[in-house]
DNA sequence: AAATTTTTCGACAACGTTGTCGTAAATAAA
DNA sequence: TTTATTTACGACAACGTTGTCGAAAAATTT
C-alpha cells in the first residue's frame, strides 16, 4: 500500500494525500478526514526507506559504546531509549569492544545520512578523535557521555569523576588508611585521569604522600590482571586499601583476597566504581560510588535531540556533570 | 559527493561509476579502477538512505527485548551485534519495559522496510503474537529467543529450561530439601512453565507432593515482590529451598533472608537462573543455573541471517535448544 | 460588479541510487 | 569479407515520498 494507491482509491492527487497525511494547512479539514479516515482503513503507512531518502533524515541516531557486559551500560542504554521512543526516534547500537579500530570503521558508516546523530562513550584506545570530527563536520551532532574526550566543543555528560574519586579516597584516609592503591584499566580514558586526580589531590590534602607503585593500571587481559593485583596483595608493603576505578577490578579483589586469605576490610579495604545492584549482597557488602547511568542516559539523549531539531547547535559546547553517589558498606568499615 | 559528481569528474555517465563500484561484469577492469581510485580520492561513500530505498532493503535488523538492565540481555545483544558486524548488517534496540502495548507498537513501526528481520524476546505480559505474524507476513523473518512462543512456526532459540528446572530440583532433593518453593514472574512466558514443568516433574519423580502454595508468581512491583517472599518465608511451615526462575526474585530472597535471619544454606537453600559474574562472591556464593547469553544471541542472529539472505526462509521453523550450565555454589550446600 | 486575497488542490520535479535496455565498438565465427 | 557474438558503456526509468509552484475556486475586499 503506497502514497499513490491510496490516492487512487480517493481519487485525490498524491501530494494531496501527502499533504494531507502531514496535516498541511493547504489541505481543508474535510479532505484531511477523508483521507485519514481510508489511511487507517487500508492500513497504509509511510514507507520510512522513502520519507527518510527524501527528506535526507533519517529519524535514528547511533549509539557507540565499548561494550554491554556490565551493569553500566545497560542502565545508559535504557536512559537513551526512553527518550528517543518518545521523540519517535529509533535507536542503532555499535559496540566497539575497547578496540579504536572498530570505532573508527563504525563512525565512517555513519557518515552519509544513516543517522542524524551520535552518542559516544569512548573506547578505551581512543586518544585521537579526529574520527568523530568528522562526523561532526558532515553536521551529525556529537555528544559524548561518561568516556569523554577533554579537547573538544561538543557537548559531553558525565559524572564528577573528580570529585568522587577526592570523596573515595577522603573515605579510606579517615577509616584509617595510609596505603591507598589505586587501580584503573586504560591510561588514556579522561575519567580515569580526573578519578585519579581526585585520589592524589585527597592524599597530598590529608598530608599522605603519592606513591607512583600503588598507582596500577592493568590491563584488559583478565589473567593479567589478576596477577597483578596479586602481586599487589601479596608484596611484603601490602596497601591497606584498593580504590578500583572499575567494578570488574574490585571483584577481582575480592576474588584474590578469598585466595590469599585477606580479610575484607580488616587486611584490605575495597572501594570502587560499580552500579551493581549486587554490591549490597556480596561478602562483605562493597563500598561503591554508584553512577547515575540512566540519567546519563537520558541527558545525553535529550541534549543530542536538542541539537538535531534546532539548527543552532553549534553554540551547545556545555559539560553536563552528573554527581555519583558514594554508598557506604561493610568494605570499608 | 554523490554518484553523479563523482561521474563528472571521471568523465563518465553515472550508471556506469555506479555499476563499477558494485563490480559489475559489464565494466572494464581497467575504468573499475579507474573509478575505485576516483571514488576513494575523493572519499565517496553511496548514501545509504537512498541505496536502502532503491533496493528496498534497509541492512538493518531489530532487536525487541524486555530491558537491558541485567547480566542475560546485555551478553545477548553482543552475540548479535558481533554477527551483524560481521555481515555488514546495523542493529536497531527497542525495549519493550515488558508492556505488550509498547511491543505492538514497535512492530507496527517496523513493518515497512525499516528493518529486513527482527530478533525478539517477548514481554512477560505478551500471550498473543498475531503483531508478529503481521510482521512475518510482510516478508521480514522473525526469529524469537529464549522468551518466545509455542504455537508458531517461526524458528526460536532457547536454552533447555525443562531440563534445567528439572536437574536444579533434583539437585536440591538431592542435598534434602523437601519443601522446595518455586518463584517466577509472569506466567504467560513459556520459559517459566518449562521451568516449572521440570520442577513439578523431579518433585513427582522423587516422591515429592507438589504444592500449589509453593509455585509463587511474583508481581513485577519490586515492593510486593518483596512481600510475597517475605510472607511465604516467615510462614510457620517455611519452604526448605527457593527456587528462583529469575536473577531478581533471587537477591530478593537474600535480601529478606538477611532481613530475617534466615541463614543460607542452612535454612534455606537459594538456587536461581542467572548470569551474573557477582553471584560467586555472594555470601554465601549463589548456585546458578547459567545460561549461554552471548551464544545465543549469536545463533538467532545466525538464523536470522540465513533467512535473510536465502529466499527459501519459510522452510526454517526448527527450535534450537542450547544447554545451560548448573554451578553449584554454597547457596545449595 | 470588479478586483483582490485566500483557500484548496494538482502537476511536477527532485532526492541518489540501481537495474533494464539499447547500442556502439571490439572480437569471434561464418 | 560478412555476419554473429561479446564487451563496455550510456540513456533512462524507476523506488515512494516531499516540497515548490501554479492555478482554479471560493471568499473577501474594494
Amino acid at each position: 500500500m503506497t502514497l499513490k494507491q491510496l490516492a487512487k482509491e480517493l481519487n485525490l492527487s498524491f501530494s494531496t494525500v501527502s499533504k494531507a497525511l502531514r496535516d498541511s494547512h493547504e489541505i481543508s479539514a474535510a479532505t484531511k478526514s477523508r483521507v485519514l479516515a481510508k489511511a487507517k482503513a487500508l492500513n497504509y503507512q509511510v514507507n520510512p526507506l522513502a520519507s527518510s531518502f527524501r527528506k535526507q533524515k533519517s529519524k535514528t541516531i547511533a549509539v557507540i559504546i565499548p561494550e554491554v557486559v556490565n551493569d553500566f551500560f545497560g542502565p545508559v542504554i535504557s536512559g537513551i531509549e526512553s527518550i528517543a521512543q518518545q521523540k519517535g526516534y529509533h535507536v542503532l547500537i555499535y559496540l566497539t569492544h575497547e578496540d579504536v579500530e572498530r570505532e573508527i570503521a563504525i563512525t565512517q558508516v555513519l557518515q552519509n545520512g544513516r543517522v542524524d546523530g551520535v552518542l559516544i562513550s569512548l573506547s578505551e584506545q581512543t586518544t585521537d578523535t579526529t574520527h568523530l570530527d568528522n562526523v561532526r563536520q558532515k553536521e551529525i551532532p556529537v555528544v559524548y557521555f561518561d568516556r569523554i574526550v577533554e579537547n573538544t566543543d561538543a557537548p559531553k555528560v558525565t559524572t564528577d569523576d573528580y570529585c568522587s574519586g577526592f570523596n573515595a579516597t577522603e573515605h579510606l584516609i579517615q577509616h584509617g588508611c595510609k596505603r591507598i592503591a589505586f587501580l584503573s584499566i586504560s591510561q588514556n580514558l579522561s575519567i580515569s585521569h580526573k578519578r585519579l586526580k581526585g585520589y592524589e589531590d585527597a592524599l597530598n590534602k590529608n598530608g599522605i604522600k603519592v606513591h607512583t607503585n600503588l598507582i596500577i593500571s592493568c590491563e584488559r587481559d583478565d589473567e593479567k590482571c589478576a596477577a597483578t593485583i596479586r602481586k599487589l596483595l601479596k608484596q611484603k608493603n601490602r596497601p591497606d586499601a584498593i580504590f578500583a576505578a572499575v567494578e570488574k577490578l574490585a571483584l577481582k579483589t575480592y576474588e584474590i583476597c578469598h585466595e590469599l586469605k585477606l580479610n575484607i576490610p580488616t587486611d584490605v579495604k575495597v572501594i570502587t566504581f560499580s552500579n551493581s545492584y549486587t554490591a549490597a549482597l556480596l561478602n562483605p557488602s562493597l563500598t561503591t560510588i554508584t553512577q547515575p547511568a540512566f540519567e546519563m542516559g537520558n541527558e545525553a539523549a535529550t541534549i543530542l535531540f536538542k541539537m538535531i531539531e534546532k539548527k543552532g547547535y553549534q553554540s551547545m559546547k556545555e559539560a553536563t556533570t552528573l554527581a555519583s553517589q558514594l554508598i557506604v558498606r561493610s568494605s570499608t568499615k
